[in-house]
DNA sequence: TCTGGGGTCCTAGGACCC
DNA sequence: TCTGGGGTCCTAGGACCC
């Protein structure tokens, strides 16, 4: 049976979400910004034609923005999220094995469709997310993920494709494949880029008849896998069942400068506690935790960054007791005098919640254990229900003058009720 | 004033073991 | 006089992704 994957991809997914809930923005330039208002971290088609670039710093567009009367969003993750859930729930109708890759894509198999005429598929399942959710998406059906992947760009490219691309179809994928720069293939980035091009490898052809020994010494396993899959040899499988993360991040830019060991601790606690319930929600528990501050590196200001691990005795997910080690860190990396700018905190080591070496007193730790997961079981779902932080440990503070700034941030409007949308018939 | 956040995988090299 | 070799585990660093 041949292979065939197909690669569904929103269309400036966050932008696109804003869009469904408010109309007016369509057909106007939009963007949406990263944590703290930083960064620009999606674009609408007309935002990217006045010239805004990816990842570029907020502040050095505003000019722009106001000339062009660019609509602005703060990030709303709790929207984007919910969203792309559904989605991806309504992908699993068209094809039994789905990859869910990121929070806009996915990888449909496709495999037992071939008698098909698979962009007629495609086709269908666009317009049906466009129906039922409101997101267009953009639709690449290859051999392999590699292949898929630059079958969605040129779907994005060629307006006459209609959003749907199956690149069997093409009578010369090599040709295809000339156009497509080296930079465009997916797990190639900017080092491979300029190792590449030295040799004289410009294009995704070029790398497909690339010797595969030079490629696997100069760009490790990784590179011979890409370099097979362009001659249409699947090497990087479909995965339906993601593994649990092995690490869990909670890292930001606090929303204005921290300078006194109160403020760093509330803050670092209250990523600890976001760390803790992402752990939860995995049935994971740390056995190490890292803590980490950092000045401003853009400002004329001293300079000071630092990290500090520290390990579990056993394996925890336990929230008080994972700040209450994270505490100690801060304590220990603090220095006065330094205005902090962000902070992380990471829990690493990460082992299943079931499979916990018991302490040599079982009884007790049972106990004691079963009851600490109760209460976090509670939280977690009182948090769930009501809004997050409706239960909090102390430490993580009141007042919070360090959360991150969303000066534009849209309404939660698919995940509280009080921010549903109201339509009014007048 | 304002410059993102969260992940993965691979390799090389050192420590250690038998 | 002659001083091995293979395996595993861990970590740091480097590449990549969205």
């Amino acid at each position: 049976m041949q292979n065939r994957i197909a690669l569904v991809d929103c269309d400036n997914f966050y932008v696109s979400c804003e869009r469904v809930f408010n109309p007016h923005l369509k057909n106007e330039p939009v963007l949406v910004l990263s944590n703290n208002d930083g960064c620009i971290v999606a674009r609408s088609q007309e935002a990217k034609a006045l010239g805004v670039p990816m990842g570029a710093p907020f502040f050095q567009y505003q000019k722009l923005i106001q000339d062009h009367k660019v609509k602005v969003y703060s990030s709303n993750y709790a929207l984007y999220g919910d969203m792309s859930k559904r989605v991806m729930e309504t992908l699993k109708r068209f094809s039994p094995k789905v990859e869910v890759y990121s929070i806009d894509e996915a990888f449909l198999d496709l495999s037992g469709f071939t008698h098909q005429r698979l962009t007629e598929h495609g086709q269908l399942i666009r317009n049906t997310i466009k129906k039922h959710i409101g997101i267009p998406v953009t639709i690449g059906i290859a051999p392999t993920k590699v292949l898929a992947k630059i079958a969605t760009k040129i779907a994005k490219k060629d307006k006459t494709l209609n959003g749907v691309f199956d690149i069997t179809i093409h009578p010369n994928i090599d040709e295809l494949l000339s156009i497509i720069p080296i930079e465009d293939v997916w797990g190639i980035g900017k080092q491979y880029t300029k190792l590449l091009n030295s040799q004289g490898i410009l294009t995704a052809k070029d790398l497909k008849y690339t010797p595969p020994k030079w490629i696997q010494k100069h760009l490790t396993i990784v590179g011979l896998r890409i370099l097979k899959e362009l001659n249409g040899e699947p090497c990087i499988p479909l995965e339906e069942l993601p593994p649990p993360r092995k690490g869990i991040i909670c890292s930001r830019a606090f929303g204005k400068p921290i300078e006194t060991l109160e403020e760093l601790t509330e803050a670092i606690s209250e990523y600890v506690s976001r760390a803790a319930q992402k752990l939860r929600s995995q049935n994971s528990a740390a056995s190490f935790l890292q803590v980490y501050v950092s000045t401003n590196p853009f400002k004329a200001v001293p300079q000071y960054i630092n990290s500090i691990t520290s390990t579990f005795l056993t394996p925890t997910s336990f929230t008080p007791e994972l700040i209450r080690q994270a505490k100690e860190c801060v304590q220990q990396i603090y220095r006065p005098g330094y205005q902090y700018h962000d902070g992380g905190v990471s829990l690493g080591g990460l082992t299943s919640q079931k499979q916990i070496q018991i302490s040599l007193f079982p009884k007790i730790d049972t106990q004691k254990r079963n009851k600490r997961t109760e209460l976090m079981t509670t939280l977690d779902k009182v948090n769930r229900c009501w809004g997050r932080n409706t239960l909090q440990i102390a430490s993580q503070g009141i007042k919070k003058p360090w959360k991150m700034n969303r000066s534009f941030v849209s309404p939660h409007y698919t995940t509280r009720w009080q921010e549903i949308p109201v339509v009014r018939a007048y």
